[in-house]
This record gives structure tokens, sequence and C-alpha cells, in this order.
DNA sequence: CATGAATGAGGTTTCATTCAT
DNA sequence: GATGAATGAAACCTCATTCAT
């Protein structure tokens, strides 16, 4: 069992340092530029070596987006944790995304770019991974907006799994503009920065129950 | 001149073909497994033909993604222009974009697919086309807002040219999820319909002066 | 020596059972879509243990084929020996063949189709085991023959090495034609199953010394 | 009309030049061995050029056993029409597959090495031809022994199409042993050579009315 | 004896783009 | 202007075989 144990970890030890490489690889020259060949170079492997991990290089790319998923799952859960009520909570999780995207720009970056295209060629392994951790994470936030409905601070006309929804979905998104978008408020001549910091502030009335208290006063 | 006019015309006007059947091809099998043969065979022209109306694949899909982009917002400008206040019309937009989301599917989904990734690829000559529409389109959204803050329908607490990027982008990227964000909201058991229609009432408290009269009173 | 008995009848039965397996999928999706991977899980054993039984993969399919190849030689030999003349021997030979062919169908058509190539890549040991084994079998041909010429029963006019290879090979080419050659006869409206009874009647005059007699007449 | 009817000769031309270069390079090396890549470097083309001419590289071996069928078959029918009796026009078919075979052993043996695996990968358009090939050739055996046996030179008691389908494959198969089948006759000490021409007078009698009278009486 | 992780060569095919006619 | 033949780079993935444990 000792060795069966061993085997397990050093398993799942490459199979990291392989992620860790191609994603480097894939931050700098995006994915269709970056071969399979290539990453086998960075981790010092053999080509077939890295079919015996990842079935395919879409889904090499899947582990990528996919370890970084529940990482910044895990740590949104514990932030979270520290609001007092339902709408706190929700500003942090806005934040928390916020700041996330930030220090991780090469990998939001790229998630927005080729996620699109990657996620439709996804095989049914993956799809179903995918399916089971967005069912293990979805409910933290229902709750969230559900204990706000409950303490008064979070608006209550709507259905508490929508207004989840949209919050998460918009900040993500927002956070994550593709490159043509940026030239939209860049051209207005708007900083991604401050682009970024006002969306709680922009948020906040459409998720509080009474904004004028919760949101500290919209008029100026 | 006269010449040179209808040369213009029918030039103008294959050109307008060949967007029509690459477009056509594009919706139905993707743009990676659409060849510029295809294309051409679709038309009936020859491959090289095609390169007299567009310099490459990428930009002939620019030309697509283009043609639509205008037609939404004259289509948009012409509605919008029905509204009273600054509000009503920043709400006439956000339905505009929902109501052509949805009669547009297959471009939209195309859009959300594959132009993260070919924008990045994007000539000089398109990337300023596309700069200089957004700098026509983009005063529209900003003028509602500034007109709805002056008379105090819209909120006075953000810049203006701020609010009206976020209405626009956030409208525009809910109602175009990709596929696997689809996933989550249908895993909670939500349709896409029901996920577009609310999401006017949702932000209406986000630009809305007093949400409570402006948007109907948000309590239940 | 008992222990070294078992060991050898053990590692004799584990062969057996890697042959079986590999012949099952072998005939089943043809010699190159089948991995040793595929071999090794049918077995239930670790790839490397296959090359421990087998020195390669056409060595494992020569097995196959000389594992059935002794099995009908043996057949043969049995039912030959109730011919009472030559050429009764030989046409009994004929038609064991066209029976066995017809028993084992999936055998001939993975023969015919793999064989030729595979063969041609036969390693030195394996060839050394063909040579030996034919050299077992040709003496009954050519005995049957011999005694057909002397009985009277056989043609005198050629060789008996000749006339014995010519009957045993016409016969196992006739009955496994590759699939380009089955279309032949079949576009003609001839079934396999005519094709091959027939194929007695047919080469008797070419074996008998007397068609007349010996074939029942061929006039009509 | 001048211009596209060279243009078609110039396509022909080329497409033939393509398969000469591709016999020689599989006749000396094998299917297997040969990489579109070198059979573009023999013609001094590009890789991608070959597939404008060929589907693909099977499709190419197609084109080349196709086009010896097809040459060999003009020959037979060529040959044969100088047979008085249906019996030697049979005969004479029978020497000028051997004929034809030991002057292009190189094709013969590629052949029987590469066919059977190919043609069961064989794409529908080229079996298409295949078959219609083989209608267009078909008629001629059959219409040879039909006449012998009108004419009272060949045996009555078999289906016409039966008889002139066994003459044909066995006579092409005999003259094309695969490499393990030539060991045993080699190893009874006959020759390839004697082999083959032996043939002619092993069948006569299994076609031949009065094998005595027309086949020269066997008995020595 | 048994294993299974690691290897890495190897080849087909596709397709955007060019350019001579 | 229109054509379509020619190009050739580029990359994925498979799998027989080996060898350390």
């Amino acid at each position: 069992m000792a060795i069966a144990d061993r085997r397990g970890r050093e398993k799942e030890q490459r199979r990291n340092t392989i992620i860790d490489a191609a994603e480097k690889l894939f931050f700098s020259r995006g994915f269709d530029n970056v071969s399979m060949e290539d990453i086998a170079k960075e981790v010092e492997l053999g080509k077939g070596t890295l079919y015996l991990y990842f079935k395919s290089k879409d889904s090499l790319f899947f582990a990528i987006i996919f370890r970084r998923w529940m990482d910044l799952g895990e740590s949104i859960t514990e932030k979270v944790s520290h609001g007092k009520t339902g709408l706190e909570k929700v500003q942090i999780m806005i934040r928390s995304l916020i700041e996330y995207a930030r220090e991780n720009a090469d990998y939001t970056d790229m998630f927005t770019t080729f996620w699109p295209q990657i996620s439709l060629r996804m095989g049914e392994e993956d799809a179903q991974t995918m399916r089971e951790t967005a069912m293990k994470y979805m409910p933290r936030v229902h709750n969230d907006v559900v204990e706000g409905i409950e303490d008064g601070s979070v608006r209550n006309d709507l259905d508490p799994r929508l207004l989840g929804i949209y919050v998460e979905m918009i900040t993500f998104y927002i956070i994550t503009p593709n490159p043509s978008a940026k030239c939209s408020f860049e051209a207005q001549g708007i900083s991604y920065d401050t682009y970024v910091e006002m969306l709680p502030q922009f948020l906040c009335p459409a998720v509080a129950r009474y904004s004028k208290k919760e949101c500290g006063g919209q008029d100026q």
C-alpha cells in the first residue's frame, strides 16, 4: 500500500510539473503557438509521456484552467467566510475575483482568449469534471445571496440563484475583457485599473436592498 | 464617373455576397472547420478571387463581425431615440441588445467563440476600422447617460463614460455566454430565456438614481 | 525435474492464453488496430510480460498463424488417412481445406490480409520454425500423389511434388480470396459458397489420370 | 476548349509522372517505407501537390495497381483474340498472365504483399472504379469459356462464369506466391520458373473437354 | 517473473496564401 | 478582374519496445 501511495503521489507530482510547464509556455506564446514538443522539452520528458498524463493537448489546457479555477474557488470560499452580512459576502466575492484577475492577468487573458473555443471541443471526461466542480462551488454564492435576503441586506425581488449567477458572471467577464473590448474603454480614456476598481461600486445597488444605506449612498 | 460608380457598386455587392456565404458556413461549422476553398465554392468564385476582396481569412471573419456590428449599432441608435429620459434610453439599449442576441443567436455564438482569438491576430487595417467605428458609436451611450444624469433619472456618482461602458459590456457578455458558462446556470435549473429576460430588472438599480422610483420599486 | 516440468507447462499455458487473446482481438479489429497494450489488457497481464513470451508483435502474430497451421495440418493428416486411393486422399485434402476455411473464416481472412506483409518481416527464428514445419507436412501431399500415380488414380505426366504443391496452394488461395477478389465473382452473381463448393469438381480432372472415370465423367 | 484540353492533358501527364515516381519507390522499398515526402521529392513537387492528384497515400497506391491492371487487361485482350478455339483462348490467357508476372515481378510482388491490406481500407471512390473495371474485363474470360463450350473444346459440366473465374484467379495467385509460400516449393527443390511454367499443363485438363486430345494426352 | 512508465521517431494530411496565365 | 495549381510548413498522436524496480 505504501508503494501504491508513493506511486500515486509521484504521478500527481509529475502531472503538476507538466501543467506548470505548459502554463508557462501557453501564457507567453498562446495556445496555438506552443506544440506538445515544446512542452515536452520544457519538462524534459518525451513527447509521448505527456500523453500518459493527458489525453490531448486540449485536455492539458483544460487541466491548466481547472487547476486555477479550483484554486480560485478555494481562495474565495475562505475569504468570503469573513463577511458579516450576505451583501458583505457578495461584495467580498466581487473584490476577490477582481484581485485574483489582477494578480493572474496572464491566466485570465489566456482563459478569455482560448477557453471559448477549446471548451467547445472538450471531451466528455473533462466536461464531466467541469460539471461536478461547477456543482461544488455554485451553492456558495447562492447561500450568500439567500443569507443576504434573510438578513435584509440583499434585494428580495429576484430569484437568488439568478442574482448569484449575475454577480459572478458579470464580475468575471468584466475583469477579463477581450483585447478588442479593452480598446473600447481605453479609447475613452479609462484605464483598466479604474475600470475594474469601480465595478463593486457600480454593482452594489443592483444587489443591495436599500442601496442608499448599503452602498454608502449613491448620491453625491 | 458613372462607370467608376457602377464598378464600385458591383465590387461592393460581390464583397457582400462573399460575406454572406462565409457567414453561412462559419455559422454552421465554425471558423476552423471552414476553408477558403469551401467559401469560394459556396459563392462560386475562384479561391484566389476571395483574396481580391479580403486580405486574409481572419480579415474576412472580421468583415462578418463588423457588418453585423454596424447593423446592430444603427438599429440601437434608432430605437433608443424613442426613449424619453436618459434612463429609459439606457433601458431600451439593454433590451435591444437582448433582442438582437436572441434573433441572431448563431452570430453571437460565433462571436463569443472565435472573436477573442481572432481579434488578437487582427491586422492594423482592421484594427483601425474597428477603432473608428468604436469612436462612432461610443458617444451615443455616453450621451444617454449624461442626459440621464442631467434629467435626474440616472445615478450621478459614477463617471458617465464608465457607467455607459459597464452597461453595454455587461449586457453584451451576459447575453452571449460561452458554452461552459451556459452550463453553470442551466445546471441550477435556470433557462437561458429567464437568464436574459431578467437582466434589465437586475441592472436597473445600478443605473437609476432612485431605484425605488425608477425601477418600479424593488421591494416585494 | 517435476518442478521444471510444471514450470514448463505453466509457461506453455500462459503462452497459449496470450495467443488466445491476441487472436480474438486481431480477428475482430485487424493487426494494425490492435496494440500490445490492448492484448495485455485482454489477458490481464502487464505489457512487458508479453515480451517475455514473444519477441515482438510480429512474432506473436506468427505464433497465431503457426498454431492454426499445425492444427490444420494434424486434422488433414488424420482425415486423409481414411482415403483409399491416392486420388481420394488428394480429394479429401481439398475438401478438408475447404471445410477448415469455412469454419475458420476469421482466421483465413486475417491470414490473407496480413500474412503477406508480416511474413516479409519475419525474424530468423520464426522463419526457421516455419521451414521446419513446412518440411514436416510437405511429404504428406507428396506421398499421396505418389501413391496415386502408383495406383493409377493420379495423372503421371507431372512431377509429383509439383502436382502436390499446385493442389495445395490453389485450394488454399481459392478458399481465401482477398476482399477485392471476392468482389469479382460476387459481381457475376456467384456466391462464395458456390465458389468454394465447386472447386473439387473443377480440380479433379487436373489431378486424376482418367478424368472420365475418376471424376465421375465430366460430360453432361 | 483548346485550353481546357491542354489543361486536361497536362493534368493527366502530371498524374502519371507521380504514379511513375511512386511506383519506383514502392517497388524498391515497400509501401510502408516510403513517405509521401519521399515521393514528392522524387517528382520534385510539393508534398501538398500530391494531394491535388490523389486523395490519400492509399489512393495513390490504388492508382498504381489500377494502371497496371488496365495495362494487363488490354494486353491480354489483344493476345487472346488470336486464339482459334475457346480452349486456346483460355490457354493464351494463362500464358499471358504468366508472362506478365515474370516481366513485372516487382509489381506482382508489391501487389501480393500490400494489396490485401490496402484494399481493405479502399475509399468508396476507388472501390467504385475497381468494380467498374472488373465489370469491363470479366466478360472476356466468360465469353472465351462459352465459346469453348460451344465449339466443344471446353468442358461443359461447370457454370462458365465459375470456370472463367477459377482459371483467372488460380493463375493469378499461383504466379504471385507470397514469400512464405515460395519457401514451400523451393524447399522441395522446385524453382519458381518451373513452378509457373508447368501451370498451363496442370490446368489444361481441368478446362478442356477431352483432356487426352486437347491437352496433348496426359499419359506418358 | 512481472510490471508499466517512459520513450521519440515517424508520417499523413490540411490549408492559407501566392502567382503565372 | 478572375482563376486554381502549387506550395510547404506545421503538429498531433500512436505505439512497439525497453528497463528499472
